[in-house]
DNA sequence: GCGTTGACATGATGATTATCATACAACCGC
DNA sequence: GCGGTTGTATGATAATCATCATGTCAACGC
């Protein structure tokens, strides 16, 4: 149709956010383009208009998901001293509510294991966000310590990824906990934060 | 036939070698049961003489690669004393050459992404076989330093998973095994092992 | 108001897949 | 050497999936 100007350009935003959601869900491959497209409300036929194939997708996918990764710091460090602003970085990262909804996570944590295979420039994307993720956090952690930051920030971040995934593995609730709040203590200390600023758990 | 009594077993064994290998190296979704009989030398009419469905066998595969993981372990650790036996094991871990070998590699780096998809047998495979993994390593831990060595293990754990996963997301080579080598230094320092056993790289 | 256009729907196609029924072949005890 | 057992092969079935050709229908320019 016509309908506005923007209503193909909105549509496509709703597709995408939609194949983020269920890819970071349930996996690239247990995700079929017909579901992306009902869950955006429209029919499978209408797709190839949007996005080039599976793969297109799945490459527009992980850049949209990194950009809300980054909105995501942003909004938890932003108006905050640079300790406070780290602090509650890593709380959000390894908290339950992180944990228990997937499908708005971390891409670090949703894929990693699965970039490898992948296409290429889907790979890329990932790296471009990665990149941007720890070059943003290192600018935090240089303010607290000017030394190392780059190298403690990509450590932070290994094992933050590391424990959400380990911690989304196991059943039993309370060991699933407790790996969040043991990673959430161990790389407080390591970044020099050891007085806390919000309630542990 | 009759082969040997133990023809059969020996067949299961292949299966199972060749399965845990291409679902670490490609992603369980994206191997399939002809092509892993395929490898074992065999066409896919036999599978379910020996497992009772393709999840059985993604069962059967977690179990095989803790075993693998945790015999890997021993290797590295057997008959040394702890603070050697740690670096070795750290050391090994965090190597190009367990990065490149994805399809034996440790499944917590290759799997945890996708394990919340997996079937609940399957997960509970592996949060068994992780526990154990955690609980030899935090013993080593704990000959170092009486004090937190499980919650040292767990940590230490989270984040040489997570930088072996993050190091096979980029594609720049200098990148990922700076990621490793940054990695190592890290765990290495958290458990006090500052004085290095072998060379870096 | 009419035709054009662009966004989406319907339906088909071919590929891949897990699963299973059945056939075969080798080896044992006899 | 024969019958029965057992490990593997052949082939079929049904489901799922990405992709695409074609149809439909609303709104805008004229």
């Amino acid at each position: 149709m016509r309908y506005d100007d923007n209503h193909k350009e909105r549509t496509r935003a709703r597709v995408l956010a939609e194949a983020a959601a269920a890819i970071r869900g349930k996996g690239v491959e247990r995700v079929g383009v017909a579901e992306v497209m009902a869950g955006a409300g429209l029919t499978h036929g209408g797709f190839y208009a949007h996005f080039k194939s599976k793969d297109d997708l799945l490459t527009e996918a992980i850049s949209y998901m990194f950009d809300d990764a980054y909105a995501s710091f942003l909004r938890h460090t932003e108006g905050r001293a640079p300790a406070d602003a780290l602090s509650n970085y890593i709380d959000a990262y390894l908290a339950t509510s992180h944990r228990d909804d997937r499908a708005h996570s971390c891409p670090l944590a949703a894929l990693s294991g699965d970039l490898p295979n992948m296409p290429a420039l889907a790979r890329a994307r990932f790296a471009d966000g990665t990149e941007r993720l720890v070059a943003a956090l290192a600018k935090l952690v240089k303010k607290l310590c000017a030394k190392n930051a780059e190298a403690l920030a990509w450590s932070a971040l290994a094992e933050m990824a590391g424990a959400l995934a380990l911690s989304r593995t196991v059943s039993d609730a309370d060991r699933s906990t407790q790996i969040l709040r043991n990673s959430r203590a161990m790389v407080r200390s390591r970044l020099g934060l050891d007085r806390p600023t919000s309630r542990g758990g």
